[in-house]
DNA sequence: AAAATTAATGAACAATTATTCAATCATCCA
DNA sequence: TGGATGATTGAATAATTGTTCATTAATTTT
């Protein structure tokens, strides 16, 4: 064609930079990888992107924004308290455990010459409906009458923990682990 | 003298390096930096790390062994168990947060070219305590019976997560919010 | 206090890696 | 089909950063 530019380029590229950040961390990233393993000459990375900084940056968003959605998606807080704790719970173990590499890249961008002060806030919106859903349980009495983040940290505090203790291959994680752990995150937490 | 090897000087050089790459990540940390926060010419660096591998993977040990000595302290295992625990708990909280600087550099080591194979085993010493403790509260029948990564999990996942609050200005940290996250924690993990 | 020894300096050099761009290739359309 | 347009290439270049080492400074020894 002249063809339009190519989005799946794009995605690969992405998926090539991600997968070397894992490997290597940032330290280790050059952009003649990313385009070899991307199979490309290093000059196309350049057409998609203007500069390695831009690269990353959009890289960040790009996931930031799939968890999210993906985290959004079928809940919803006009249900029962304990129903939709539970479903929040869940899914917010499952979009963390399938999304783990991405976490690792988060983290580390976090802490990186690269991040951009506006994107501190947009963070935390992503843990926005566990946080509603908490303050919402303290008012209707179903849980305990502490600081909302002392229950965010009970809540996710272990999920996190746990799949960090997978990755070290010094658990398994399957359903039943998952009920174990939120049985008792769950005791501590309400009333 | 031919003056002996000065150890402040090698002090000063960790200290500089733990700060640029806090501020910057390992992507950012550059040798010139490092000599000129600590008052140094660049190639006194040298004489004392080999290179900059070297002073990377010397710091790590450096606040690795640093971290474990202050841990282990006050620690008796002989004692009753639920005053163990107790203590256990709270030396972890005071430790984890006195050194979360250091902690983002250990993470951060973690998923870098530097990281050496050797070390990762070295780095779950930190743990055993507690997990030896929380075999013996199964045994002795004062625990929730779940495998021990779960009851760690609970242990010492919330704890990280308040301080990462408490470092994105979410929260205060005081007796109070420890003692409200601690009871939580454990009438989630106690029979 | 001069000679000897060790520590420190920082500009010069080496190595690595980001970025550019003239040349080439692929596709479209008249 | 041939010229036009836009995409891709990758070697050449620019920029950055790690490392060395001849020189200078500090300290000790005799």
């Amino acid at each position: 064609m002249a063809r339009h530019r190519d989005y799946s380029k794009i995605e690969q590229i992405f998926e090539s930079t991600l997968k070397l950040v894992l490997e290597k961390g940032f330290a280790g990233l050059k952009m003649a990888e990313v385009a070899k393993e991307s199979n490309l000459a290093t000059g196309t990375v350049y057409i998609y992107f203007k500069d390695k900084d831009d690269l990353i940056n959009q890289l960040y968003l790009f996931l930031k924004r799939r968890k999210t959605i993906l985290f959004l998606q079928g809940i919803d807080q006009k249900e029962e308290f304990d129903l939709v704790l539970k479903k929040i719970w869940f899914a917010y173990f499952e979009v963390t455990m399938q999304h783990v590499n991405e976490s690792a890249f988060l983290e580390q961008y976090y802490r990186s010459p690269f991040l951009k002060s506006n994107v501190k806030e947009e963070s935390k919106q992503i843990l926005k409906p566990i946080y509603d859903l908490l303050g919402r349980g303290v008012v209707e009495g179903k849980l305990q009458t502490v600081n909302v983040e002392i229950l965010l940290s009970q809540m996710v505090g272990p999920i996190h923990e746990i799949i960090r203790a997978y990755h070290d291959g010094a658990i398994e994680i399957n359903a039943e682990t998952m009920n174990q752990l939120y049985l008792l995150v769950m005791k501590g937490i309400k009333l």
